[in-house]
DNA sequence: TTGTAAGCGTTATCAA
DNA sequence: TTGATAACGCTTACAA
């Protein structure tokens, strides 16, 4: 149609309201910040014409002039993840309740991208970050610092001074699983740990170790695996593993992973090559996303608290934007193994 | 510690890099912006001192100033859902491409909410929305038209001429899921519905309904439930129905349900009621998320084409607001069904 | 080639 | 009780 052009969005603002109240446009600002020097019935008049013409205050002209935006931003390296997912869903509502709004930004793992990120979030003029970084070892850490950004970590935790973070001990979590798995009779232990490059790996990593320490078995390098966060991943390892391998010749009697899309990737994969968990091959998982409950059979997983962490984070942040708090909080969560069907006992 | 005071944080200008390199603010931004006016070497020093201090633009400014704040809106009504999520994943992706940022919204299915999500949108100067109306005859789809924003509406198509949409066909998902139940022999099928509020249930009511009459079947009112999209809601609705009675007495041989989500609540209450699926109970979802493969028995549902609808939303947004395209564009995507093993063949 | 000035929509100070 | 005015950081004519 030609006619239906669509014209420039015409933004109302306190100047036109001012015309049409025949007042001046610094009166209808105190009217609608109800100050009571106004009188009472400008007041009204000006809230009545303003509710009229649909009147919504520009904010970015009002975060321009108080350095006050409402909006935090978050970090994140997929949001598709279930586990972020529910991460952020809590952010949300807390932020919703708080008449904050909320950037967010997915880092796909990528550290150019993650600072990229974090510079949008400055640009915006965020009052706070929440941000999973993806090496505590980053300059894009020392970017928010040196900005003095206001931001919680989560999913970390960045050895510096005056920062937050509320981290769940994957180190902890690693061992536990590690440690169920050879109470169960496993000695060789697959350990599909997340990308080299991500710090949560190396404390994965260092809790699998140490329960292989604890039980005086050797560390096998052949044995620890980096590999992308993605059911795909999983399985892709798992399927070059195993490829013109007997079963009983792939060197180990079960797998650990970073995260349950991984072990739900080794189910996929296991599927193919027909091997059959946990009769053939033992998982355990790390996250304990929805879905892990529900795969057949049950995954075998480490539960993070991943509401926790989302209520923390987000509360530890509002409280230094509101400055009722300027002590730098750091708060460890323990994870908790959750013991289903992916673990055979062996004799 | 107390000198770890918080220092306000020190916005870095375009005047603090103007005295730096001792000319005007106004050459600086010319410099900035990479105007060949400028003095070439002086816009080399200008840009070596802005990198020296970290300086990053203020968006709000360049927001006020130009209304481009390359930020879009996104409100949808659960964050935490997996089928949500892979539609805003998408969306994310193309958005970093294009160096655009999301401001994203959880309405939680609550008409207030999202009323109160579009106004922050608007006030945060967006320059355009993807949303996921709950109604699509509400009041706030008017605000939107009305402000002239630019939006694309997905998961619902409002009837009004000048607007975009990216629309699933519900009625067809719910028209083949119903059809493939009663050509596999249930006549008496449970239609697990949305919220009444949510635009969305009636179209798959209407789709559930008209396969009932393409074979001659009574639609059955109290086999029309509407409720919460949750695994727990579902659960809840299940066994609320169930609770004394017999399997045989429950008046239904199949569950038709508006979500997977919704579906595997059935799974949860079915193994808590000792009912066997699909041998007591079939279940057919709806969106076809990633975790209803996994499920035992897997899940039959109708796919949503989620990347889809996410890819085409964003694009069609950004056309607009690149003002390549004045068009309305109106997508109705099909959805497809994918036979998996919850469902019973009944002789 | 560089600088001045007005303006985007607010808030806040001060004067009327 | 109300109104001018400057300022926030940036863009963009226009002037020098």
């Amino acid at each position: 149609m030609k006619n239906t052009k669509q014209y420039p969005r015409k933004e109302i603002t306190i100047k036109n309201i001012a015309e049409l109240a025949g007042v001046s446009f610094s009166t209808v600002a105190k009217a609608l910040r109800n100050d009571p020097l106004v009188n009472i019935k400008t007041r009204e008049r000006i809230h009545r014409i303003a509710k009229e013409m649909n009147y919504y205050p520009n904010l970015l002209a009002k975060g321009l002039k108080n350095k006050k935006t409402k909006t935090i931003g978050i970090i994140l390296n997929d949001l598709q993840s279930p586990f972020y997912a529910e991460i952020y869903k809590v952010i949300g509502d807390i932020l919703n309740e708080r008449d904050y709004t909320m950037l967010l930004c997915d880092s796909n793992y990528d550290q150019n991208l993650e600072r990229k990120n974090i510079i949008t979030m400055i640009s915006n003029g965020v009052e706070g970050i929440i941000i999973s970084p993806i090496n505590e070892n980053s300059p894009n850490i020392n970017l928010i610092i040196e900005r003095n950004l206001k931001a919680v970590f989560i999913d970390s935790f960045p050895n510096f001074p005056n920062i937050n973070y509320v981290y769940a001990n994957h180190e902890k979590a690693a061992f536990l699983a590690a440690e169920h798995l050879i109470q169960s009779g496993h000695k060789d232990i697959l350990l599909l740990n997340g990308p080299e490059e991500l710090s949560s790996s190396h404390h994965f990593l260092r809790g699998y170790t140490q329960a292989l320490e604890k039980y005086e078995l050797f560390l096998r390098e052949d044995l620890v695996i980096f590999s992308h966060l993605s059911i795909e991943s999983g399985a892709e390892v798992l399927k070059q593993i195993c490829r013109n391998r007997k079963i009983t010749d792939i060197g180990f009697t079960a797998v650990l992973s970073l995260s349950d899309l991984l072990a739900i990737g080794v189910y996929d994969a296991a599927k193919e090559l027909s091997l059959r968990i946990p009769e053939d091959l033992s998982v355990v998982g790390y996250d304990n996303i929805f879905a892990s409950k529900y795969v057949c059979p049950p995954l075998t997983t480490v539960h993070q608290p991943k509401t926790r962490t989302g209520m923390y984070s987000i509360q530890i942040l509002l409280e230094q934007i509101a400055g009722d708090s300027k002590e730098f909080k750091k708060m460890v969560i323990d994870p908790i193994l959750v013991k289903r069907s992916s673990v055979r006992i062996v004799k």
